[in-house]
This record gives structure tokens, sequence and C-alpha cells, in this order.
DNA sequence: GGTCCTTCAAGGTT
DNA sequence: CAACCTTGAAGGAC
């Protein structure tokens, strides 16, 4: 199977002053903004008039005209529709009467933030003029959203709103992590990006599920991964930012009583979380909750009372099991592991000789595995022959640093057709020569922040990632630093050399033939792998055409790829003159790589139309010239062992490659294209 | 609707 | 690396 490329320029962005803004303490003022995309129309929508509950204020961000056809709803549970296909025609601007043109600033705003923003800002709330909490009408534009927009409800979510939120959500804390690694921030340290990012989307009611409930969330599903405890709250799942047990008053026999909606168990407390379907959660409050101070019994209020109500109304409890994560030891990963029953409860003295509540939570049958996936997952590693279906521990023959395991659980198929692994790419003649190359004169590990760092500045200032090493945004070249760089080889910007840092795993599908997935959680940004194999030149592949040669392992840098927004787009966050920061690829001429004869894992990473992976280009140098690698980075969170797809693209009608024929795609997603490029 | 308080964070430092 | 320290914001309680 395939996969396909993108192209165009696009400007650097530029870095001036745009910190300014975080001087303003409250920072209300860092309100999310979607400038329109050249795409598509903008789209310009209002809220309604309310009512609105009292816990929240009103925001549509997106107002569609109602659809005709309502999509069916997802098979898979992955692939959410998107509003593309849903409503194929372009989506034409609404404003409701009365908000339709407010340009005063939001209440709290003291003084216009940065000069362009009157121009750039196509947002604005007319709160000023209106009772506060009574309506408060707010008009947005947005772009080229992946994300859909058929409904934006903040009380009661989707998949699509899920996906939306956690996007916008990371796309922020990416950008505000690289500013405080660069200590760019004045005045205003952001030592919490991730509360500072959920905090600007919380003020702007960019969330979902806000309204609590017992049982499932909609638009959260059993498996779904998190790397802070705030991206759980934005999208409802578990609305306490440190509190480990949710809970909600309901009428009892008696009188209102508090019943648990979820918990999060992650080892603060002496849980005990060893068995994947049972889980010993201990009370709150009392012993440990104050460190340094004696420890005391705990009493049976708050969230130990709803533990207690909800064991004796049978009502189902959602758990999360927080895990720490082997990438960043620093962190943790919270997994949602579905429904759970409280069966039992008691009192018991812990080593403080304090009183604490116990509960033994009980996970309903017949939910899809998720917590039990991890735990498997840590068998296997301790004990490699007890993973089913292996057919060879690596495939790479020790070519690349971490093992890639090949296993068939599906039938009795011992592997892939022959090729010969490569870690990297083969030019087999001069190609490619992007400019001269460039190398920075860093003695160390090149400083975020530095701009005497050659590499930094061909970034347009910005470091491309992220101290951990994620991607913070997509951009039209990422330049990493060179070999021949004097910089360490630890230096943070060399993330995508060196091939796969994951425990990637070839396996086969049921009806795709070979795929790949990774035994690691993965979060969003994170580099996978690069796309290896032989680079061709145009007459290359124009003989392919012309013999039929089927070669689908072509990675194309000039076929069409279905647009997507993944950045934060803040108009406020970047200099009013740069259009934000562009996600259309640059590349100076196309790029054809062939991973028929010699390739790498990426080969085979199948297409969808809703992936969970895309390809970014990045250059480094060699000796003298600049080379040009094509890296694929995830675009969401990836929980372990979901297999990894991209987008393969389609090649354009009068292209060299047209003569392909296009292929059927069978990605299951709402909005599939029907046929991806060959 | 304030204001105080609690809270199974998240990072950093030692 | 575990223990400790610092900063931090949501939501409940009153």
């Amino acid at each position: 199977m395939q996969e396909g490329a993108g192209h165009s320029a696009a400007p650097p962005s530029s870095s001036a002053d745009r910190l300014r803004v975080l001087d303003v303490k409250p920072l209300r003022s860092l309100k999310p903004i979607f400038p329109p995309s050249n795409q598509a129309p903008p789209l310009v929508c209002a809220s309604p008039h309310g009512p609105f509950p009292a816990n929240y204020a009103s925001f549509y961000p997106f107002y569609i005209p109602p659809l005709p056809p309502e999509p069916e709803p997802p098979e898979h549970p992955e692939m959410p529709p998107t509003w593309a296909a849903a409503a194929p025609t372009p989506i034409r601007s609404f404003t409701t009467p009365g908000s339709s043109d407010a340009t005063e600033m939001e209440n709290g705003d003291k003084e216009p933030l940065r000069a362009g923003r009157k121009r750039a800002s196509p947002v604005r709330a007319s709160g000023s003029s209106q009772k506060r909490g009574t309506k408060t009408s707010f008009v947005r534009t947005a772009g080229t959203f992946e994300i859909p927009m058929s409904s934006f409800d903040s009380e009661t979510g989707n998949r699509e709103m899920t996906n939306y939120v956690l996007t916008t959500f990371d796309g922020l804390r990416r950008r505000l992590s690289q500013w405080e690694d660069a200590k760019e921030a004045p005045g205003g340290i952001i030592r919490r990006a991730d509360l500072k990012a959920s905090n600007l989307l919380m003020t702007q009611g960019l969330r979902t599920n806000s309204k609590k409930r017992v049982g499932p969330v909609p638009g959260v599903e059993i498996g779904d991964i998190f790397f802070f405890r705030m991206e759980m709250c934005l999208v409802g799942l578990h609305t306490q930012s440190m509190s480990g047990i949710d809970y909600m008053m309901v009428r009892g026999e008696i009188e209102e009583e508090p019943i648990a909606l979820s918990v999060v168990s992650s080892g603060y407390y002496d849980d005990d979380a060893e068995d994947k379907d049972i889980l010993i959660y201990s009370g709150q409050g009392g012993a440990m909750s104050k460190p340094g101070k004696q420890a005391s019994d705990q009493k049976l209020e708050k969230g130990n009372l709803a533990l207690e109500r909800s064991m004796h109304r049978a009502n189902e409890v959602r758990v999360i099991r927080g895990i720490p994560d082997a990438v960043n030891p620093n962190s943790k990963v919270y997994v949602y592991d579905g429904m759970y029953i409280i069966q039992q409860s008691w009192m018991e003295k812990v080593k403080t000789g304090a009183n604490t509540f116990k509960y033994k939570l009980v996970r309903i049958p017949g939910q899809p595995d998720a917590f039990g996936v991890w735990k498997m997952i840590q068998r296997w590693k301790e004990d490699l022959n007890s993973r089913s279906g292996l057919i060879i521990p690596d495939l790479t023959s020790g070519s690349e640093n971490v093992a890639v395991s090949l296993v068939n659980e599906v039938d009795d198929e011992k592997g892939p057709s022959h090729f010969t692994y490569l870690s990297t790419l083969k030019y087999s003649r001069p190609f490619s020569v992007l400019h001269s190359s460039y190398e920075c004169s860093c003695s160390n590990a090149c400083k975020p922040g530095n701009l005497n760092c050659s590499c930094i500045r061909k970034n347009g200032g910005d470091f491309p990632y992220t101290a951990n090493g994620v991607l913070v945004n997509r951009r039209p070249l990422v330049y990493e630093c060179s070999p021949s760089c004097p910089c360490s080889p630890n230096c943070k910007n060399r993330v995508s050399q060196g091939g796969p840092k994951l425990r990637l795993e070839v396996f086969k599908t049921t009806n795709r033939g070979w795929g790949l997935r990774c035994c690691d959680p993965i979060r969003a940004g994170t580099f996978i792998c690069e796309y290896a194999g032989e680079v061709i030149d145009k007459d290359r592949m124009k003989w392919k055409a012309d013999e039929r040669e089927i070669d689908e392992y072509i990675f194309d840098t000039s076929r069409v790829y279905a647009q997507f927004k993944w950045n934060y787009e803040a108009g406020l966050l970047d200099d009013e003159n740069s259009s934000a920061s562009s996600e259309e690829y640059g590349i100076p001429s196309p790029l054809y790589i062939s991973a028929k004869e010699f390739g790498n894992v990426s080969r085979f990473m199948n297409h969808s139309c809703y992936p969970n992976v895309f390809w970014q280009p990045v250059t480094y140098g060699t000796s003298n010239e600049s080379y040009l690698h094509i890296a694929f980075y995830a675009k969401k969170h990836i929980p372990p062992m979901t297999e990894l797809t991209c987008d393969y693209g389609v090649v354009p009608e009068d292209s060299i490659g047209s003569a392909y024929r296009k292929r059927k795609c069978i990605c299951g997603s709402l909005n599939c294209h029907g046929y991806f490029g060959l």
C-alpha cells in the first residue's frame, strides 16, 4: 500500500514581539483565534442567544447550517466524520443578528495587545455591552479544520469535539512550552504550559461534556490516553484538576447525596492496581493529603461519601489508570479503562497509622481491553516468548537502535515479501540539493532562544521541538542540526535522526496486509520514523509509469494530501505579518522515494483517510549539502497497539504517476475519500 | 457570587 | 532516583 506527499511553499514564521501578550496576568487576552484559511471560505459563527446553563459561558465557535443527510454513526471508533464529509459544499457565512459586528475588546482587556490585532483578528467578543453572565456572544471564524463543525455543544460532546478540543489544547500547550524553553516569555514565566493552555480554553468555554454525567462520556473511548489531567477535564472525562474522585450531587431518598462519577488511580495513595480488572482504591483526605502534617483518619465525606453511596446504588464509575510514562519518566500517562462497579468498601489502618477508606472496584465485563493491553505488553517485555504470533524478534536485524518485531496473530503467513532493510534514505546520485548547507557554531547542545544559532535562525527563530522532543508545529520545512554541526550529538534539534526510538511492530492486519503499530503510548507530535528508501528522479518515475511497473512503495511529495490543521493558530501569538505558522509544506522540487527494494518500517504504514500520523519534510546536511527527509510524527495521542496510518495522498491527474490506477480505500472512516493514489 | 480550601499535578532541584 | 519544594488552578463548600 502506499503513501503520498504534499507540496507548496510558505514563508517562515517570524517571532518578534509576540510575547508581550504574556505580560497580562490573567492572560485572558490569549484567546484562541482561527484565521481564515485560503482553502475554504471563512466560516463565521455566532452563538445563539441562550438560555445557557448557569455554569458556563455561551460559546459557539462554529455554526453550520443544518445538514440534510445525517451521517451514520461511525463504525470504526477511531474514524470520526469530518464536516467536509457531511458538508461537501463550501460552508457559508452565518451570523446571528445582534452579534455581527462587535468591535470592542472583551472586558478585562486593558489595552490592545498588539498592533496587528485589529487587522488580524477575525474574532471578536462583545461581552462588554451586555450583562455578564446572561448573554455573551462570540463571533468566530474557522478555516480548514478537519475538526468538524457540525456541532459544538459544550455540554454534550462527540468524537469530533473531543479531538478538536484536545488538538487545540495540545497545540497551544506545545507553543507555550516552546516559549518557555526559549525563555521568551517576558515577565510571566510559564512554568506550567498545560495549566496555562487549559485555562485559556476553559475561559473561552472551549471544552466539551461540561455537564457531569454517570457512565460513558460521549466522544471518549475506552483505551484513550491522556498526558495531562487537564486534558481529561477539558473533555469531561474527569473534571477535577487534581482530586482523584469526581462526583456530583443527585437526589437521594431523603436528601441530596453525592455519587461518584470517575476516579483516577495514579499511585499517590497506596492503591492496589495490579489486576487488570480489579482496582483497590483509597479514599481521599486524612493520611497523605497534607505532606509534612500528621496523618489523620479519613472522614466519610466528599469523594469518600460519593464512593460509598455509589456502591449502594451500584452505579457505574469510570476508572482512569495513571501509569508512569516510560518515555518521559517525569510524567504519567492516563488510560481510560472504562466502567467499573464498586463491590466492596472497608476501612483499613495504613502504615502511617491513620484509618483509610478502601474501595474495591471491579471492571464490568465485555468492555474492550485498555489497561489490560498495557499489562499484556508488560508481560511481553519480561518474556518475549510469551508473545503470541511472534515471527521475528527484530526484522531490522539490528539496523535500528530499537528492535522491531514481526508478528502475525491472524493467519499463517510468515512475513511480507522480500525487501532489504535500510534505515535511512539512499540518494543514488546527487539530488535535491536544497541550498548550501548550514551549520551552527554551538559548542554544546543548541539552546532554544539562542538566536546566534544559525540552525535555529533557519527555523525562523523557533526551536522546532519542545524539551522532551515533541514537534511543536508543522511547518514548511524543519531544519535540524547536521552531523557536521559542532553541537553535541544529544542536541535536541536532531530528533528525526537516528531512527525510531519507540517499540514499533510490523503485524498482519485482518484485511489490508501488513501494517505498523507501536507498543508504546505515543504523544502527539512525537517522531515515529522517517520514510527510508531509494530516492528516485523524475525520469525514473516516468519510466515506471510508462512501463506500468507497479510500485506500491512510492512516496511522492507532489501528490495532493488532505488538508488538516494541527498547529495552534492564534493570530495573537505570532507577529502580525506572519500568516501565523504555516502548515503548508515548502519543498523546492518534488521528492520521490521508492521503498520497494530498500526500505524501513515506514513502508508498512497503511493509508487512512483519518490518519493518526502525518509526514513533515525535514532537512539536515551531510558534508556540504543538505538533503531532504520525510519524517512521520504522531498527529494525536496514540494508545499502544493502535495501527499507525497516514494519508497516502492522491496523484494529480496530470502528474507522472497518474498512469497508476487509483486504489480503493478501505480505511472505513466516515470521511473516507473512497480511494487513494497509487 | 466571592473567598477559602482541598486536591492521587507537573516540574524542577537536591 | 526518591524525596522534597514550588507553583498552580478547578471546583466544591460555605
